[in-house]
DNA sequence: GTCTATAATCAGATAGAC
DNA sequence: GTCTATCTGATTATAGAC
């Protein structure tokens, strides 16, 4: 009884300080690159002795890994299925708009994500080659039904959906650059809305589709 | 005499070295990021003793810098003029074939560029602010009279400048993921033609254009 | 101009007290 | 379980011989 009562409160404390340990090593990490992170700024970030953090994570790779897949889990969470029988123009539109979503309320997962793909993804190949890879190919083949049957012009579903991968993650991955050149310190809450707006009208059109707001 | 014979032969080793040095450096920047790439592996690569590098870059920053310059030279010299007599459909085509172009033929460049941006842009953000945003600023301008001049449905110019970006340099920055989920060791020549060719009918027919491979 | 040897610093990891 | 003190190795940069 005594045990578990104290293994239980030792279990809070763990899970409390592991939370604060992830989200202060992706901060650094987002700010400095794995190697440009050292393990006392995480520690100095979650308020914590430097040996804690590698009592926790045995090793910085360890923590970088933990770090990277909560970002996969997050992302999984997110994307929704689609069926031929669906509407192309609505699916199109509300996938635009979770991912856009997304750049806004997570872009420093986005960050972390795409420097790992450019330093060549030496941690997550394994997730490429098989779940997004799956996620892909199932889309790109509800996509060539939509065009079989009519529903929108033939593209290559491929190319399709790497536009909207990029022209929505650009709103995170570069946000530095986007507001300089916007003239702006941080978006504003309409901004979401407005670009959501203006990617939907380019490629729902671009596909031979109407955008919701410009229907009737 | 002498002393001009002699001075320009050393310059034709320092400009060899010079860009050794350079192209050795933006391997490894783009393979292990900034601080995760050493000065010895720099040397190694440029196939000089260490403290060469640093005779010649006086320190490891100087020489990062560098590195960029000649990125941001680079791009200088093939972003072409503008205007708005010309045909946004021909033009928009253009951009992006010449986007393409350089995604496919300077990745390392494209990659370094994203990583500086994601990292929050700390030594471009000067070029950004003056440069690019002159830049991007005149191209709002062209694209908003080909709109009011009923050349093309009315879209918010911006975002459709940055898609351009994010969506053509996507194949270069994020080469490893496509790469992988198009089961392929490397791009083939052929890709650039169709990728181009996708790209360029999405983008021009969600402006309400007419790309050229579809005319007639 | 070029290179060897070394100084000075800082990182990740660990041992061991509490 | 938690934290202080320390070890080991690597890195940038420099001093000085050639």
């Amino acid at each position: 009884m005594n045990k578990t009562a104290k293994s239980s409160k030792t279990g809070a404390i763990r899970t409390r300080n592991t939370r604060n340990i992830l989200v202060a090593a992706e901060h650094e990490f987002v700010l400095y690159g794995y190697k440009g992170t050292s393990m006392q700024a995480i520690a100095d970030r979650a308020q914590l002795p430097k040996a804690n953090i590698l009592y926790y994570f045995k090793s910085k790779e360890k923590l970088y890994i933990a770090v990277i897949e909560g970002i996969l889990e997050l992302w999984k969470a997110v994307f929704g299925e689609i069926k031929e029988e669906d509407d192309p123009a609505e699916e199109l539109e509300r996938f635009i708009r979770v991912k856009i979503d997304m750049s806004f309320k997570h872009p420093r997962a986005s960050k972390l994500f795409a420097m790992e793909i450019i330093l060549g993804a030496p941690h997550i190949e394994n997730y490429i080659k098989t779940d997004m890879r799956s996620w892909l190919m199932e889309k790109c083949h509800v996509i060539t039904r939509w065009i079989e049957l009519g529903k929108m012009e033939p593209i290559d579903p491929m190319q399709l959906i790497f536009m909207l991968w990029s022209s929505t993650q650009h709103y995170a991955d570069f946000d530095t650059q986007v507001l300089i050149l916007m003239d702006r310190k941080s978006y504003k809450p309409t901004d979401k809305e407005q670009i959501s707006r203006a990617l939907s009208e380019i490629i729902l059109r671009g596909c031979g589709l109407v955008p919701s707001h410009l229907k009737k």
